[in-house]
DNA sequence: TAGTATGCTTAACAGCGTTAAGTGAGAGGA
DNA sequence: TCCTCTCACTTAACGCTGTTAAGCATACTA
């Protein structure tokens, strides 16, 4: 009897069927604005069930955040395999950074903005296997390929590849969580940021 | 009879103790993490009291962030005043700033970092009196002498003040909501950063 | 002294994340 | 075919949250 087989197919889709609606309503109205019962709704269960597939809200969350960073990591990858010139990479790499937490802000908030609160200290987005963990591998190697090419001056590898994250999360963050602020056009603020610190670190 | 004047003094030292309370809760344990009850059980009042003095609890924090960042601003324009090199200047502002965030990462998450989420669009922050926005004028008034003084290149007051915030902003806010992140040592990171925007920046 | 304004409280509403207990359909064995 | 058991799912509830409407005393005014 393959019954058992269908079964769990049937239970996967079920799972995948939460992550979609849940995906959709904390993208379109921000996690803290979506309780589990209107999730329920829009797959037309009843709010417990959700609790059947994942821990709690957090974790519906990390798995959602899990997808659309896998994506993050796999188009830094392309861009650092593509070119050869590493300057020209790490600027790209950074530029697909900030772009992607724009185009996916509330993806952007969850995972490096609101993030986990106090209790519990959850630190499964530090896990070495997580996605977003392999995004900042992939900055780091860029980095340090610039060093290598003597483009850069020879410094700390760990705290220029942070300094960078930190660049570029502090323009993507605060365009995000102060979208009133007077600003400058987006790109003129992206660009300055990226061609400074890359020309402050020159060799 | 000056009964009249006593009462408001009362009232006024209650609003007092209700700020008082709010902010060291607030500040050992975070926002979300304290209900207006908790707040109200501190001062001996009950929790509707507090509503007859602050519309709701985002005016509440409002408030305590204003005297905060008040100290923040005063802080900075001291800074300003007293050197005469207008790069040390920048330099050192720029360091209280993160220092500032560090110091009362409380405070900076529920300024810079958590802030008002999407209903209600309140932009009380951006008000140009607001202490917030003071010390941006500092920041920006930094950023116009070192332009002035020929140290800088000639190039964008504003967008070179919003990218040194981000840059300051960037690691602030990293720091403080990714504790768990294995950073280099924090004032590397900080200066690294702060002298490389810097140099990145020289005429 | 009667009436009113003021300061605060009690009780409640509607929502939240989460859990314990219960239900009912379908599979597996006799 | 009937019984039992498993398991996906639901109902009901707990203890919280921010916030509001209504009520109650005290203190001031006329």
């Amino acid at each position: 009897m393959g019954s058992k087989q269908r079964r769990e197919r049937e239970k996967e889709a079920l799972r995948q069927d939460i992550l979609d609606a849940a995906r959709e309503l904390f993208v379109k109205e921000g996690y803290e604005n979506v309780s589990m019962r209107r999730v329920a709704e829009k797959i037309e269960y009843s709010p417990t069930t959700i609790y059947l597939y994942f821990e709690d809200k957090a974790s519906l969350l990390y798995a959602i955040c899990e997808e659309t960073f896998a994506k993050l990591a796999k188009r830094m990858e392309a861009i650092a395999r593509e070119g050869d010139d590493p300057i020209e990479g790490l600027r790209r790499g950074c530029r697909a950074y900030v772009d992607f937490g724009l185009k996916n802000p509330n993806h952007y908030k969850l995972t490096f903005i609101n993030h986990p609160q106090h209790p519990g200290d959850d630190k499964r987005h530090l896990r070495e296997e997580s996605m977003g963990m392999k995004a900042y591998g992939n900055m780091r190697a860029g980095v340090e390929a610039c060093i290598k090419a003597k483009k850069f001056r020879e410094t700390d590898v760990e705290a220029v590849t942070q300094m960078m994250w930190a660049g570029g999360h502090g323009i993507t963050s605060l365009l995000i969580s102060m979208p009133d602020f007077p600003w400058v056009k987006k790109t003129e603020l992206i660009d300055l940021m990226i061609d400074t610190l890359i020309k402050g670190l020159r060799a």
